[in-house]
RNA sequence: GGUGGGAUGGCUGAGUGGACGAAAGCGGCGGUCUUGAAAACCGUUAUGGCGUAAGCCAUCGUGGGUUCGAAUCCUACUCCCACCGCCA
């Protein structure tokens, strides 16, 4: 989230960025709540303090074996007066921070304003686009044909939009993991962790992903009693891993830290039904290997760049052609300051397709999560910036893949970085 | 799932209604001493909020309650530990 106190002071800046993104909060609201907040809170604070010291000098009557009767009388008043007032400015804040985490993140200044995918900009293309002297066969075609992915009986078990992996393509998945994961664990310096695939409310809350988009999520084991202790499982890697320290204090030497993960992602689509939903596409749960870096404020920029080539270096490994773009403002995401995506080719589809987002969310995540760090010893402490890319999501790749190494007859080649992690094959088929 | 024990500052740990934002020790930082270091000694060492400021307020796992006053009493919950049961 937003700085309270920024927002009381860039009032009409963070008004021009929910324009700008197209998104409606009650800033209004939250301004007249907040003053609100505070007028009750300073004039309680004064009772509280009242209160306080008359209750030293009840405890200086008692210990001199004083009757204190009368001052106590008096006080029960002034005691249930305070309660009311906390309570009235406790509701109020909670008011606050209500819509406080309905206000998205202010977008970087490079960030193109935009009313659109088209507006979003392409910072680069990487690799020749595959021209082939056959014609081609899209990658759901190849697959069925041959019978790595099942996606009749994967939707009979789950339900449309789930696919099963089967034989050299459940080999496939396990290999594009375990390529990706070494490579950036050995080459680009991160540590691998392998966490929960559920999450809880707060940590849910803490990378972004509520209160707002709670349709999107699977949930389970919801308890009325204790909302906090719903579990959802997770759309991404980002939540369990960024919220590790969520509620510490780092101290600056830590600094940066990089963490990589792979884990399934669960996302329900709400509301993406009939949109590019063919094969591979779009489907509820898939694998991908993830990178988040901590780091300080001062750096967190240079560490952006860096995480993009992080990200990229898996296609390029794979020999497959993509592009970058930066998001412009309705693309970008809830929690994110800047953000490019890694778009894959799919030569059979004739487009790209996202494999990566690189977000920097700057300190809004890490406002959230409650995540600081000590910028020297004695200091005071800040919040520390998160980022994070996918390194990068299989589907696509896979379909890219597919699409891109296909032979004629259906077979697929398999680049030679990815052999040893397919027992030695050469080709699929 | 059952029973019992626990949660206090960076760490260990004392504290069962008022002098407690909290003893003591360890660790950290600064200093004295020393050619330098160690030892010893002295000092210092939580976080957040409101306020221009002085300052005030809050926080002892979390929420609620009792009380003039709660780390301390009551209550619900969460997490941790031990043992039993079940289980990959």
């Amino acid at each position: 989230m937003l700085d309270l106190k920024f927002i009381r002071e860039n009032i009409e800046a963070v008004r021009q960025m929910l324009t700008d993104r197209h998104i409606e909060a009650d800033l209004d609201r939250l301004v007249e709540l907040d003053t609100r907040w505070r007028e009750n809170l300073t004039y309680t604070q004064s009772l509280k303090a009242h209160q306080n010291k008359v209750s030293q000098e009840i405890a200086q009557l008692k210990r001199e074996k004083l009757d204190a009767t009368e001052t106590i009388t008096e006080m029960r008043e002034l005691s249930q007066k305070i309660k009311e007032l906390t309570a009235e400015a406790n509701s109020t804040k909670a008011e606050v921070d209500a819509i406080l985490l309905t206000i998205p993140n202010m977008p970087e200044v490079s960030t193109p304003v935009g009313v659109g995918e088209e507006d979003n900009l392409e910072i680069k293309t990487w690799g020749e686009l595959p021209s082939f002297g056959f014609e081609l066969k899209p990658h759901w075609e190849i697959a069925e044909g041959l019978d790595i992915v099942d996606f009749q009986r994967g939707a009979k078990v789950a339900g449309s939009n789930f696919v099963l992996f089967k034989g050299l393509g459940a080999r496939l998945e396990r290999a594009l993991i375990q390529f990706m994961l070494d490579l950036h664990t050995t080459e680009h310096g991160y540590t691998e962790i392998s966490p929960p695939f559920l999450a809880n409310r707060p940590t849910m809350t803490g990378t972004g992903q509520l209160p707002k988009f709670e349709a999107d999520m699977y949930r389970c084991d919801r308890d009325e009693e204790n909302p906090d202790s719903d579990l959802f499982l997770i759309p991404t890697a980002e939540v369990p891993v960024t919220n590790l320290f969520a509620n510490e204090i780092l101290s600056a030497d830590e600094l940066p830290i990089y963490y990589t993960a792979y884990t399934p992602c669960f996302r329900r689509e709400a509301g993406a039904y009939g949109k590019d939903t063919r094969g591979l596409q779009r489907i509820h749960q898939f694998d991908k290997v993830e990178m988040v870096k901590f780091t300080t404020p001062e750096t967190s920029y240079a560490e952006h760049e860096s995480l993009l080539e992080n990200a990229e270096s898996v296609l390029q490994a794979l020999g497959l052609a993509y592009r970058v773009v930066q998001h412009c403002t309705v693309e970008l995401g809830f929690s994110a300051a800047k953000c490019y995506d890694i778009e894959v080719w799919s030569p059979a589809g004739q487009r790209f397709l996202e494999v990566s987002s690189c977000s920097n969310f700057e300190a809004f995540q890490a406002r959230r999560a409650n995540i600081r760090f000590r910028p020297e010893l004695g200091a005071k402490p800040e919040f520390i910036h998160t980022l994070n890319a996918s390194g990068t999501a299989l589907p696509r790749v896979v379909i890219a893949f597919l699409e891109t190494y296909q032979n004629p007859d259906g077979t697929v080649r398999v680049p030679a970085v990815l052999q040893p992690y397919m027992g030695g094959l050469t080709q699929i088929g």
